[in-house]
DNA sequence: CAGAATGTAGAACGATCGTTCTATTTGTGA
DNA sequence: TCACAAATAGAACGATCGTTCTACATTCTG
């Protein structure tokens, strides 16, 4: 257990604190089945099992929690990502598992869209901290698909890019508002058209 | 209490009142820009220059408000649908021109997205009035569009309609969240692809 | 003309929002 | 063991939320 970076000058890793958790894990779960403007502080505070003043110490105020939730859902993808990217190292296989990926999650239960949309919903100013974090996510993952559909030697990167990109936003929506089922088929039928 | 309509079957049509029109086109314009709950009742209130008790005067609530919001909105659509009718009753002609809409309004000048799609995602609730409302709109015009392709004799209709609508609200997406002008392109591209 | 409906003006309600504060207790590392 | 950071507990802040109310003026209608 000695992660003593005894000579490292690091600033120390610190413990991730549990109160700390809870507090983030309860955020994201009501955040996105709820929205953030409809969750306030004081649920995330009473659900998760800590004081107002615990909540404070870790953040200034709301919106760095909410930016916090956004990069959270952001990390979980990548980290998804990276996962599927030790299983092969084909782009057309890989863009296959993330596009897989995406379909089992509008089937998912307790699905209810996109967190990137939704949050971006709530935040008309395009340079508040908030959408900054969703253009991140949104970047990153453009990036990633661009990159694999050329490395696949694929006829027409950019514009494969930005319709599978667009087919992901759709599929969410569809999801969302109208049947997962459906939708989920509608998006793996058109996804796999792209690759033609 | 007879409120027995003694001859006239009919409700009265009722002038529409400068005032609530005010109402509705400020509160129109105030949601679809910064968010139905970000705006409060006196941020409307003020700027449509109407006092708190005529507003409670027309609306029971702030939520008939925003589910008359929604209303208008579709409202708006079926209007622009039924002035492309009128120019053409080929379903093929009738098609483009619905498609043509969707892809002006992605580079409009103050576009923010899906009014549909974004109030939704501040309403979890799929059994909420503004949910509701948001359902009648997107099964219009599932439906519209299913009956022109099908009428236009695609080999698909029912595959192509959940495509073309994914397309669209993809589209919406990639506009508001992205570059309008390169989300017009690839919603304006795929769309035609579903043709063909 | 009478009278209902509509609009204006402004005070006030309780509830909840996000935030700050003081005081005390727990836990951990040096 | 000492000291410092973290968590607990609970009161309290001003601001804003959506809503209700009374009192008076306007306008349209039967």
């Amino acid at each position: 257990m000695s992660d003593a970076p005894s000579t490292g000058p690091a600033p120390a890793p610190r413990k991730p604190s549990a109160a700390r958790e809870r507090l983030l894990a309860t955020a994201g779960r009501l955040f996105y089945a709820e929205g953030v403007h409809t969750v306030g502080v004081d649920r995330v505070i009473s659900e998760a099992q800590i004081t107002r003043a615990t909540f404070y110490r870790h953040f200034p105020g709301k919106e760095d929690l909410v930016v916090e939730y956004v990069r959270e859902q952001d990390l979980a993808l990548r980290a998804q990502a990276t996962e599927i990217a030790e299983t092969t190292t084909d782009p057309t296989q890989l863009l296959a598992a993330i596009v897989e990926g995406v379909a089992q999650r509008l089937t998912s239960t307790g699905f209810r869209g996109c967190p990137f949309i939704n949050a971006a919903a709530e935040y008309p100013d395009p340079m508040s901290r908030v959408r900054r974090a969703v253009d991140e996510h949104r970047v990153w993952f453009r990036s990633t698909v661009a990159e694999l559909l050329t490395a696949a030697g694929h006829p027409d990167p950019e514009y494969a890019t930005d319709l599978l990109v667009m087919l992901r936003d759709g599929g969410q929506v569809a999801a969302y508002l109208g049947d997962p089922s459906v939708a989920r088929t509608t998006f793996l039928r058109s996804a796999a058209s792209v690759f033609a």
